[in-house]
DNA sequence: CGTTAGATTGACCGTCCTCAAGAAGTGTGG
DNA sequence: CCACACTTCTTGAGGACGGTCAATCTAACG
């Protein structure tokens, strides 16, 4: 059956709620929070009382070193868990701001518990999101680590472009993601000024076009392949 | 209750078992498997029948991209989960390879379901161990991406004290850390040649001693101190 | 119509990479 | 016991990739 509550319902691919769990759901929930582009939505070091799931918009989660250098961590689409490190270690180790309008469905952390302990099938969905983030993780950290600055901006333009596609059909008309350039080259590990000069060789050879705070994927097989990357194949996954 | 059937039982900090939860686990388990340094635990791709958990010894997860470079996400130390990824997306996305002899507690993949469906305390320890890997994740890549060379080997050197010490009062005389120049290396996304100059460097200022393929932390406090880390605060953990 | 945020470009410089060679330690086989 | 191969660590030289500084341009906005 699928989730009546919510705006996500339908997605072609996603988990059907039971009925049981779907009053859960419903009960597990306090409303919505809707944040503007720009603006944080959680803080490092907060001690956040909810667990919120993205309905709409993108936003990213990043930390910072002490003297102000960024680091964009990933970013968070329609279905993606939000606050769960808080929920179960007590305290944010990074912040997430919101790049366009995001819509929040957002959950009582202390109703955690009881979703392990009444639906099992919820906790395993949990689960299994923690470990979709922490494949991406893996991804973004060999990006970084070990591709060049042209690899680098390719994976990461079809990263995105694969992440938007998978929700696009009803989501997003077009696939134009949301970033300014200063986004990419804190994601990257790059200084704004070789991500201006390497996202322009993208453009020149016809991959992506740039807009004004955002870019256009032209041709993502072409990017796939420059960053020699495979999109992983989206299989049925759980929604909470 | 302390887990008896388990190597790590009375561990500070470390979570007890309900007779319950005790009798589970033991059912769930399949025996142990003992791999020798520089063997290769899981390889990318493959669908592992098993879930591990880390029993002694030191080992790591790696990617490596179709030219062979290699980036190193993580180590593993006794009492971290291991093929959870595999077990819940279905394939490994990274390989594991151990450092030094690892011994490595087996779980039969299929009884995931039944833990997080009898057991939701247990259910709720994977998915804490998953935030928890995902936490040290966001603190690598902030560190790959936005740490000078020197900043990162600090940081790494630091962290792999900070956790081996957490385990130390019973697994280990000394805190030596198993690694050499190359794994270093592939961790920090740097070259083995600009790795060894930057270590020298920590040498210099006395903060560690380079002796043959291990690392000696001498002044972790420094190490600290210079990446602008913070010790996490070390609380009670479960365990699988 | 000035202000601001984002994008762009050039010049110069430093970090880090590659290539290359050598030292020291370990294991193997003759 | 020695010769040889192999791994790990070390160091120097030259060059490429990416950073910093600085100036300009554009579009959006009040």
């Amino acid at each position: 059956m699928p989730c009546e509550q919510c705006p996500l319902r339908g997605m072609s691919g996603f988990r059907d709620f039971t009925d049981q769990e779907l009053r859960f759901v419903s009960s597990f929930k306090r409303g919505e929070l809707v944040a503007e582009a720009g603006s944080t939505i959680l803080s490092e070091g907060a001690h956040s009382p909810h667990l919120y799931t993205v309905l709409s918009g993108w936003a990213f989660r990043f930390k910072t070193l002490p003297d102000g250098r960024r680091q964009i961590l990933n970013y968070l689409l329609p279905g993606d868990l939000l606050g769960l490190q808080g929920s179960i270690m007590g305290e944010m180790e990074h912040s997430v701001e919101a790049l366009t309008t995001v819509v929040l469905c957002v959950f009582q952390r202390d109703k955690l518990d009881s979703l392990f302990e009444g639906y099992p099938g919820l906790g395993f969905d949990v689960t299994w999101l923690a470990a979709r983030e922490e494949r991406m993780l893996d991804e973004h950290l060999l990006s970084v680590g070990r591709r060049t600055a042209v690899e680098r901006a390719a994976y990461l333009l079809a990263f995105l472009h694969s992440r938007a596609e998978a929700l696009g059909k009803i989501s997003y008309k077009s696939l134009h993601i949301p970033v300014t350039q200063q986004h990419v080259a804190d994601t990257l590990g790059l200084s704004i000024v070789h991500t201006n000069k390497t996202l322009r060789k993208l453009a020149e050879r016809g991959l992506i076009q740039w807009l004004d705070r955002s870019c256009e994927i032209v041709d993502a097989e072409g990017l796939r392949a420059l960053a020699d990357w495979e999109k992983p194949k989206e299989r049925k996954r759980p929604l909470i």
